[in-house]
DNA sequence: TTGGTCCTACGACATCTGTCGTAAGCTAGC
DNA sequence: GCTAGCTTACGACAGATGTCGTAGGACCAA
């Protein structure tokens, strides 16, 4: 399972852990915002999940709680959602992006980098 | 429920009602490719679940035949779609389009286009 | 040393998805 | 009218996900 999917849940823990480096089961669960913030238990099982899948491994220990840390990397774990995602659309990117746009997701200052780095891309292509 | 959420398997059911217009389950099923095509009763079960979640209906009858139709737009659902994905990267664009750059999902056309959709829709808020 | 507190390890359970099988009904052709 | 074949309506089931509760062990402070 070298790229598992990671649901919502699964990939707000990781987040967790991705920003802020190894954390304790407790610290993950208080990175939720208050309102709606899920049981320490339900944190556990998550992380507990994301253990079995090669997502995240113990670290070290502190007293007796265990630190965990991300063995994926947020860019392994975004590339995966992507492709899942573009999957849903059949790989057609049109109507994705004017969906973003239409959305108001999508800023000219987004197009604008998305162009540049367009432009170093084929760069790197041609002159390797 | 105006926007149910719609899985994978779902969507290509909706997918083809969207393509191909009003269809029976045995229609349905044969949209499938036939390499991994699901069982005639396993389309046949999305398609109630589908009718349960008001994503399509009922339209009539050929002999004793079901035929259905989608409620749901493409359009819709796909906003649906973006939303979601989009909730997944906390609403931050730019990881997401340097993802679809890199993975060579965005073409300089794709690019291309969207600055001119952005131009329109700029137009069209100042010169309602 | 003895609580009180915190963490761990499990187990439970409801939903949603994806997969089908089966029984019974309807149709169309012979 | 009768039977072969396709449909429908249901029921079942396994795996993933999200939610927790509980029992028991570990640790610290008094």
């Amino acid at each position: 399972m070298r790229l598992p999917k990671l649901s919502k849940l699964e990939l707000q823990i990781m987040e967790a852990l991705w920003t802020s480096g190894p954390l304790a089961i407790r610290e993950i669960q208080e990175a939720f915002p208050q309102k709606g913030r899920p049981a320490y238990t339900t944190v556990q099982t998550m992380v507990y999940r994301l253990e079995v899948k090669k997502a995240l491994r113990r670290a070290r220990k502190i007293g007796n709680a265990h630190i965990f840390e991300a063995v994926i990397s947020r860019d392994t774990a975004q590339r995966r959602l992507v492709d899942e995602f573009l999957s849903l659309f059949g790989g057609r990117m049109q109507p994705v992006m004017a969906q973003l746009i239409e959305a108001g997701n999508l800023t000219q200052k987004d197009v604008a980098d998305a162009e540049r780095l367009l432009r170093d891309l084929a760069r790197r292509k041609k002159e390797p």
